[in-house]
DNA sequence: TCCATTTGACCTGA
DNA sequence: TCAGGTCAAATGGA
């Protein structure tokens, strides 16, 4: 008896780390898309790792019937459902929001899980999708508010991704950027009209460990060409911008004017079509003031 | 008019 | 109990 309860501990602990690596393999085929040229044999090792893993995973849940909802519940992980309506939710919500307001329905959801989730820090706010404010906190013992971001495509698409924005310190040019859920949207559209942009500085702390290696390496990598990216964009300018303003807007409560640090004198670029007024102001954070 | 942001309200979970 | 996360009405800009 307890060598069949050790056998399937054994199997569950199997069967997450197999689920975790999926999930990284995942994040890191997401990634390496958005990152784009150049790495097309990189895109292909990822998702022969992942059809590997799928694999495993779906042999090992032949073998143990009550794997599976386990494995359905660790891999959705972090993607969030509303309280209502038991998963079906984006349609429902759309329709909430089309047919008016139902009260009594505020804050009604469900807290994010860990799994899924990872927290880069990074002097870079955007990537290669777009995004839509939802809301905005301050944060106990932080010094900045946080920003929510949801995918613009949530309920077009039903994307179910976040993101989190975080500026780290009043002397730094550093965000943390969590991002929780992978896109369900289609990113192929998305990426197809950006540019893939370096995300240099870029540091992934993940919440549970620390799970892109190779990642963090080729992050690494960009260290050195910090002050020479600013030709580079994507959709989010919009949500780049509101999060830089807010934190113009902080700091100049906190300390004094600032106007000559943020001019770098890039404005009014136009990259693929999308209008980048006032495009990389943000990128000139205050770090070197008094 | 449409769409995005702001912000106070509200709910969940630790 | 309260901090954090989300909702949704109000507001503003294009």
């Amino acid at each position: 008896m307890d060598i069949a309860n050790n056998n399937k501990a054994i199997m569950l602990k199997v069967m997450d780390q197999l689920v975790q690596g999926h999930e990284l393999a995942t994040k890191l085929q997401q990634l390496l898309s958005q990152h784009g040229s150049g790495l097309g044999s990189a895109e292909d090792l990822v998702a022969k790792i992942l059809g590997s893993y799928s694999d495993t995973i779906s042999t090992l849940d032949s073998l143990e019937p009550i794997s599976s909802s386990f494995l359905i519940t660790t891999v959705e992980g972090s993607q969030n459902a509303s309280c209502n309506n038991e998963g079906k939710l984006e349609d429902s919500v759309d329709s909430q929001k089309r047919l008016g307001p139902v009260k009594g329905k505020r804050g009604c959801y469900k807290r994010k899980k860990k799994a899924d989730t990872w927290t880069v820090e990074s002097t870079l706010l955007e990537d290669a999708f777009s995004w839509r404010k939802y809301g905005k906190k301050e944060i106990l013992n932080a010094k900045f508010p946080r920003s929510y971001f949801r995918c613009t495509h949530k309920y077009t698409q039903g994307c179910k991704a976040t993101k989190q924005v975080q500026k780290l310190e009043l002397e730094s040019r550093m965000f943390s950027i969590t991002y929780i859920g992978n896109h369900t949207c289609n990113t192929n559209e998305i990426t197809a009209n950006i540019k893939p942009c370096l995300q240099h500085d870029e540091i992934i702390m993940d919440s549970e460990e620390s799970k892109c290696p190779s990642l963090r390496t080729s992050m690494n990598e960009e260290v050195h060409e910090e002050e020479n990216n600013h030709h580079h964009g994507s959709s989010t300018e919009s949500d780049l911008q509101l999060v830089w303003q807010e934190i113009i807007g902080f700091d100049e409560e906190h300390h004094h004017h600032h106007e000559a640090i943020y001019d770098c004198g890039e404005t009014n670029a136009s990259i693929n079509g999308l209008d980048s007024t006032d495009l990389w102001s943000w990128q000139r954070f205050p770090d070197q003031q008094q």
